[in-house]
DNA sequence: ATAGGGTTAG
């Protein structure tokens, strides 16, 4: 502030009429003494001692602008920037003229503090000098005014340019690069290459490929391959960087091959290279490639290799494959290379501990940052989202919002999905308000998060309405709203919306189908489900993965086919795993069927059952056919096994607060009055002749006390509890964390006839729309 | 010239 008051003091007419006649060197302060003094600070600024060369710069009575530029040349090269700045100020207060030698480096510290205010006041004085024009001072002016990213006061400059070099038409170049605007910087190219005599060097490759890079131009990149190789670049340090751009090139254009070839063919290779090789690697997904060149790396350079950027490579690779082992030797190899201290380092590290779980871990570490920014916020709270715990992602939040550290895009699309798992739409609702002032309601990945974040909180309409008034959709946004309408069992909505996206020209992918099938499987369109299968192997080119044939299995299954669907088991060309089986088994608890239940359980517990639903499926398939020593072994099986159930849960939002109840809870402060109300609805639903469905109970229990083990179900005290707190006129929304029960289901049904409500629940697999004593699903979940 | 947190499926 005090700065730029200063600066606004001094006008332009001040700065010409005190400019010195010749730029000659002249020191005021008599000769010897002064000449001695020159040496010395020239001297310091040489080893990098500026805070002796400042000392001896104040010991000068009367500097010049020789010694006032030697000083604001060595600010502007590393810092204090401001510094460099302020001595400009008192340059101008003691009526020394700044000259052609002191306005580039002053404009690069205002460049640095990307101060546009400075630098515009600075280039008014260069003007009155009549130096505005000077190469130096105009490339200058560019590198300012592209950092504020004014492009238009940059072109400007470079169009009065008399005269540029290279390094002037890079310097726009760069401009258009860093901010991505492929466009301008194929034209400007081009200009320069029409303008005559310059050939781009290897400065100009190096500005450009990151761009083709991040636009995935492969086409273009490889013929500044082709020009790097006829350009011929004999200086070793030009090779490295335009080798390693080319290579970071390929890489990023997912062309592994010819970014190996280009790393294979270079004779000098430093850490950066080799960093980039690895996080192409890393970006296509093949980690087990990607962490022996890490090691390579290690082998061939040591420890001087390793740096923040190979490190944060190598931990996602232990993160994707899980690998705990190799990801604790990576930290202590870290805390012992000293770069532990490292921002990036020590987000990736907190990330890799987040991802694979150990959440406790990654808060340990978070809270040992020393400096902590706002991805270090993001990596901490997608775990904690990850981990299923939503609840503390939200105190992140909050945290987060307290310390001053700003929410951008990837913190609100790790935000957003909390929500979706606590299917509380208030705080839906108020992160996508967040989302509005912040700004942030364009962009498409916010988006997207929105329309999945709707769907599961029950609002498919809102899911809609985010996506229609989307900018420009991608390909998850269709996948998204696809999968919404298929938890809702709008099996024909995904259908349309399906043909919809193929008529805009948008190309389906792996996901798409899974989308579209699952949904098909949801409202029972076996047909089509099967049609959409073939579609996608025999038009649209796409190899079947492992859930491709889950979502088939399930869809077969699901409508009744059995033996079809265990035919196309047998026949598919991977080996089934156990969600292959898993779907089958859920399948054969719909339809009653023991006999293939058994076949399957056998499968699956060959197979080494992974998760716990599929002995819970089991077991329920023995009780529900009355067969209840089995049953009860199957689930000493998986005692013995070591596998827990989790328990179930289901919650209730409330005016923006969530209400979360176990089965039999009576920790609620209102327990006694949602009690006496779920005993006062059974008394009501049984005169409309519901009986309950005592067989899911396993404990030998008096067909009365059963009754009343399934009638504290979680599900029916959360109802019951949004019964007492909402008017008739609100639909009731439950979620549950694992799939609703049956006698449930059969209960709440009734429950919409006797309480003339709407009741939607939704459970681990989809939405159940409970309306006039029917159920969206049509009985089959 | 390289790098850290993010949305879709069962």
């Amino acid at each position: 502030m005090h700065r730029r008051v200063r600066l606004r003091l001094f006008s332009t007419a001040a700065v010409s009429r005190h400019r010195s006649p010749s730029g000659a060197i002249s020191y005021e302060d008599n000769s010897n003494n002064g000449l001695r003094h020159q040496q010395q600070l020239d001297q310091h600024i040489a080893r990098g001692q500026l805070g002796l060369a400042h000392k001896v710069f104040d010991a000068i009575s009367a500097p010049d602008a020789r010694a006032f530029n030697a000083l604001i040349r060595a600010y502007s090269w590393r810092g204090p920037f401001h510094a460099a700045i302020d001595l400009y100020c008192s340059m101008l207060h003691r009526r020394v003229a700044p000259n052609k030698y002191t306005f580039p480096f002053v404009l690069k510290a205002c460049s640095a503090l990307a101060d546009l205010r400075c630098g515009r006041a600075i280039h008014r004085h260069a003007a009155a000098a009549g130096l505005h024009t000077d190469l130096f001072v105009s490339t200058a002016l560019i590198d300012l005014y592209i950092r504020c990213a004014r492009f238009v006061a940059a072109a400007n400059v470079f169009a009065k340019m008399p005269a540029r070099d290279v390094v002037a038409w890079n310097a726009l170049l760069a401009g258009y690069a860093q901010h991505g605007m492929y466009d301008h910087a194929i034209a400007h190219l081009l200009d320069m290459q029409a303008d005559g005599h310059l050939r781009p060097n290897a400065s100009t490759l190096v500005t450009l490929l990151p761009l083709l890079a991040q636009q995935g131009a492969l086409s273009q990149g490889t013929s500044v391959h082709a020009y790097c190789i006829r350009a011929y670049l004999d200086q070793t340090e030009e090779q490295v960087l335009v080798g390693t751009a080319l290579l970071d090139m390929y890489a990023k254009c997912k062309h592994l091959v010819y970014a190996r070839r280009v790393f294979d063919g270079m004779p000098v290779r430093n850490e950066v290279t080799w960093s980039a090789l690895i996080g192409g690697f890393v970006l296509c997904n093949r980690m087990v490639e990607a962490f022996s060149l890490f090691k390579d790396m290690l082998a061939h350079g040591g420890l001087c290799f390793l740096s923040p950027t190979s490190i944060a490579s190598a931990l996602r690779v232990c993160a994707s494959l899980a690998d705990l082992r190799m990801g604790t030797q990576l930290h202590s190899m870290l805390a012992k290379s000293g770069i532990h201290a490292d921002l990036t380092a020590g987000n990736s590290l907190l990330s890799m501990y987040a991802k694979a779980g150990l959440i406790d871990e990654a808060e340990m570490l978070f809270d040992e940052m020393e400096v902590k920014d706002t991805v270090s916020y993001g990596a901490l709270l997608s775990g904690y989202v990850q981990n299923g715990k939503a609840d503390e992602a939200f105190l992140v939040f909050k945290k987060m919002q307290a310390c001053n550290v700003e929410p951008d895009v990837a913190t609100m699309v790790s935000l957003i999905p909390a929500c979706s798992h606590l299917a509380a739409l208030q705080h839906g609702r108020c992160s996508h308000g967040s989302v509005i002032v912040r700004g942030l309601a364009t962009e498409t990945s916010i988006c997207n998060a929105l329309i999945d974040m709707y769907a599961k909180c029950g609002r498919i309409d809102l899911s809609r309405q985010v996506f229609d008034k989307m900018l420009s959709q991608d390909i998850v946004s269709w996948n998204t709203m696809i999968a919404g309408y298929g938890i809702h069992g709008l099996g024909r909505e995904a259908t349309t919306l399906f043909l919809g996206m193929k008529n805009e020209g948008f190309a389906p992918d792996d996901v798409t189908f899974i989308c579209l099938i699952s949904a098909c499987s949801h409202s029972g369109l076996v047909t089509e489900g099967k049609h959409w299968f073939r579609t996608m192997t025999h038009k649209s080119g796409i190899q079947p993965r492992m859930e491709h044939y889950i979502c088939m299995v399930d869809l077969l299954a699901r409508g009744g086919f059995l033996d079809e669907a265990y035919e196309f088991i047998q026949n598919m060309p991977l080996k089934a795993d156990v969600r292959v089986w898993g779907a089958l088994l859920g399948a054969c608890r719909i339809h009653k069927n023991i006999d293939l239940g058994k076949r399957v359980s056998r499968m699956i517990q060959k197979l080494g059952p992974e998760g716990t639903g599929n002995f819970v499926l089991l077991s329920n398939i023995f009780s529900a056919a009355g067969r209840f020593d089995e049953a009860a072994e199957v689930r000493i099986i998986q005692k013995v096994k070591g596998f827990k159930k989790s328990p179930g849960c289901s919650w209730i939002e409330i005016n923006g607060s969530l209400h979360a109840f176990v089965g039999g809870d009576q920790s609620h402060p209102h327990s006694s009055d949602i009690y006496e109300e779920l005993d006062n609805i059974l008394i009501d639903i049984k005169k409309l002749g519901y009986q309950a469905d005592t067989s899911f109970v396993l404990q030998d229990l008096e067909e009365e006390e059963k009754e009343k083990a399934l009638l504290y179900h979680s599900e029916k005290l959360a109802i019951a509890f949004g019964v007492l707190n909402l008017s008739e006129d609100k639909t009731i929304f439950v979620t549950k964390n694992l799939r609703v029960c049956g006698d449930c289901h059969s209960a709440i049904k009734y429950m919409t006839l006797v309480r003339h409500r709407d009741i939607i629940v939704r459970d681990a697999n989809r939405f159940h729309h409970f309306k006039n004593g029917q159920c969206s699903c049509g009985d089959f979940w």
